[in-house]
DNA sequence: GTGGTCTAGACCACT
DNA sequence: GTGGTCTAGACCACA
């Protein structure tokens, strides 16, 4: 018997992201973070769910939804584990998601008092946090 | 009476921002912009819910959004024009508006295959766009 | 306001298919006929649950999954309308989707006393069915 | 003391099927190909379970359903024997199960861009490689 | 024990 | 009224 890893993470009723959403974004960081290597056992779904204080129902949401994406399979009976890596987003499905994504952070932005610089800046700061969060909290 | 200005602008249905938030970032932005200059006169409900083919209730509801934010004042029985500056946003507003959005942006991109440099790269560009976009079709 | 299509349709308790697979599958097929035109707006989940006598969010799973895959794309707060073509499913992915389900068939009847040529005429047989299907109810 | 067959077989864990079923066909279809003769012995419930790194429940049902069908009998305390002929399923069993796979066959594949005469070309190739594969490998 | 499906009923945002 | 999300609790197949 495989042992699950603990995904340490925790919902953020600020966030205006849904939970079940909150839990796939937090499991795909990590994947592409290597946090999570490929056929490492995600925990239980009711686990999860218990760890959290959320519905099983939510948890199971989300992992479908991760299924669904490829990035994880499941094994009946067995749990949930990282699938290997295989191009899991065409190139072309991944400049089209920064579009989009780019586009929304504009829209929201634009009409701010910040000079594009400090913007630039802004935001440059925020992907290094989120890179440096991974080796410190990781171990 | 002073006529209406007329707003250049439609609405995207693959739009992940539902429409009165397509109109309120809309409008803000030719504010931010200048486009729409102090005094100015908007379209009426009904008006700009007939060009954009939306709801009219949709129209009103971006409306009292602008309103809540001081962007645009009523004059009862005449319309809604484009309020005078004063500070619009206070500091810790913007700062977190900006905060927020970039948590989005970030959460969004954090699992895709594009190193610091290229995000920051791509988000410089569409904020550079978005500037140039105004002198170019503002006239 | 567009009036919703009519799905006719129905439940299959037999069906080894879970229900809103039996959904999304038959939605599915009448988009590949062209039963369904582009633009055409589904039935609410409410309604689709009522006549299916199935509840709503069995529905809402089907419907969702039907927006994964891009079939059909949901206006807020006005329902879901059948999306334009835009390639739906690459190549190779049809590829492998075709393989898959032979896989299954063909191991499924393998071992049946059936020979090559009976189990080809079979499979003829219930696609011309298929196809005919369409025209004798669809008008 | 009549040794055992060693089988020939393997788990795949991107299969949809359950491991139980992938047992269940893969004996079928030897047996079907007269690679597993009459009164042949088929390894232990352990053994198997062992040989595939499965669980032995797993192995367990997978040779209560063969026994549920009659293709093998068990001997008091001997192990598993392949069943000799007669009719092991009836006319009736065989035509269901026959339509039963192609209306899931149909329905995977119905809304794919295929013709009827690829699909049909594909479900004969798929046959025949299977017929020769027995010839190939079998010895 | 595992995930997957379904029901019932509630709340929310948007139109 | 529309879809989307969440909870609670049940049942099933599989290992």
């Amino acid at each position: 018997m495989s042992k699950s890893i603990t995904l340490n993470m925790q919902i953020t009723t600020g966030d205006p992201r849904p939970i079940f959403k909150q839990i796939v974004d937090e499991i795909r960081i990590q994947i592409a973070r290597g946090e999570l290597p490929v056929g490492a056992k995600l925990p239980s779904v009711r686990g999860l769910a218990l760890q959290l204080m959320v519905n099983a129902n939510t948890v199971a949401k989300a992992y479908n939804e991760l299924n669904n994406q490829g990035l994880v399979e499941s094994r009946q009976g067995l749990g949930l584990f990282i699938a290997p890596q295989r191009q899991r987003l065409s190139d072309a499905e991944q400049q089209q998601k920064l579009q989009q994504a780019l586009a929304t952070f504009v829209n929201e932005v634009a009409y701010l008092d910040y000079s594009k610089q400090e913007v630039v800046a802004a935001v440059s700061d925020a992907l290094h946090r989120l890179e440096t969060a991974a080796t410190s909290n990781g171990e």
